[in-house]
DNA sequence: AGCAAAAACTAACAATTGTTCGTATTTTCG
DNA sequence: CGAAAATACGAACAATTGTTAGTTTTTGCT
């Protein structure tokens, strides 16, 4: 257990150093510098750099998979379940606002079968977020919008939430949902 | 003038790279090859591979302010210049596609006096845009939000933008721009 | 045709990259 | 304590990086 603790206090460490100068723009002597450690030490827990940012973004990919499964089966109405995805959005950038970073423009390093099956969970997940937000419309919740014009600006939003709450982080996450529920979702409602 | 051209000719290749790879995964021997010459010949027409990226930033940027100066000091009702704005991005993304998706990811890589400037043209071009946002709201045109959120909300979906745009390139300028208008700022009328 | 400028080439550089190997040190725990 | 496991180290590697220097080829003009 302790070397997967070690694990992972070194991938939050490279997410933090990715999310500022970039994925190739950082070294691996870079991230050991930032651990106080030599390079080489690194691979007593890692077995690669590419490694790191593979699982960094997998990882992501699977958290809002799991979100999306937990709302998407939930007894509660589409327009509820539009507002628990925003929730979503929210508490996961705060609770990884550093590797939430890298989905925006990090996944081009992505190569090969990783690069597919993120793809996968990405395009999974939009297509689950746009169901539910088809739905809305379908029963007349929300107004009758260019839906995919819609998709794409909330995701856009939400995506780069975590570059909005990096400058905010006092802000009560609770606070800060129903803003964005507010902003994001009040707007298009009929 | 052929010198200029062969230069703005290296510089549209080099963002297309920049934008599918990332400026630090793209090598100078990736850019001449993708315009059939050898790495060395580059240098005949620029000084480093770094000056590219920032006259590529440094050119949006000042198009951006430009823009935004036309439309700040135009005779036009602020909800207008709001509108005005859509466009002036919808504009941009379709002359640009590949240099505006830089602004988002690639900005990390500049340095210096470079970085600060560019830093100088964003924080202006933001803060005038949220100038008009906060004159709409006082004159009662648009509801009474959360200015800050609601600046980020309608930057990142224009910023992101050129992402939609680009497996969209079949529609209608005009139509994109009206449907823009619609989704950032009819949701948030009074 | 001939000349000057522009643009491309080959060869080579110093620096940095991710990574491996073998070894030394530290930590854990019976 | 003492053995085993975890962790860190220094030295070194092949590959790739951006860039320079000097030279040759191509282009455009009179």
């Amino acid at each position: 257990m302790n070397k997967l603790s070690r694990r992972e206090e070194i991938k939050a460490c490279a997410a933090r150093l990715f999310r500022k100068r970039g994925y190739q723009a950082t070294s691996v002597r870079d991230i050991a510098a930032a651990l106080g450690i030599e390079a080489p030490s690194l691979y007593n827990h890692i077995n690669s750099k590419k490694e790191i940012l593979e699982e960094l973004l997998i990882h992501m990919g699977e958290e809002f998979i799991g979100g999306m499964n937990e709302i998407k089966n939930a007894p509660i109405s589409s327009l509820q379940k539009l507002e628990r995805l925003v929730a979503l959005h929210v508490r996961l950038t705060i609770e990884n606002t550093d590797s939430i970073s890298l989905i925006t423009s990090e996944y081009v390093h992505l190569e090969g079968d990783c690069r597919l099956a993120y793809f996968k969970l990405r395009d999974a997940y939009e297509k689950d977020f746009r169901s539910i937000l088809l739905t809305c419309i379908d029963e007349g919740e929300i107004k009758d919008v260019n839906i995919d014009l819609a998709l794409f600006s909330m995701l856009s939003t939400l995506r780069w939430l975590y570059s909005w709450y990096s400058k905010n982080t006092d802000i009560n996450p609770i606070a800060l949902e129903q803003e964005m529920i507010k902003n994001l979702i009040n707007g298009i409602r009929s």
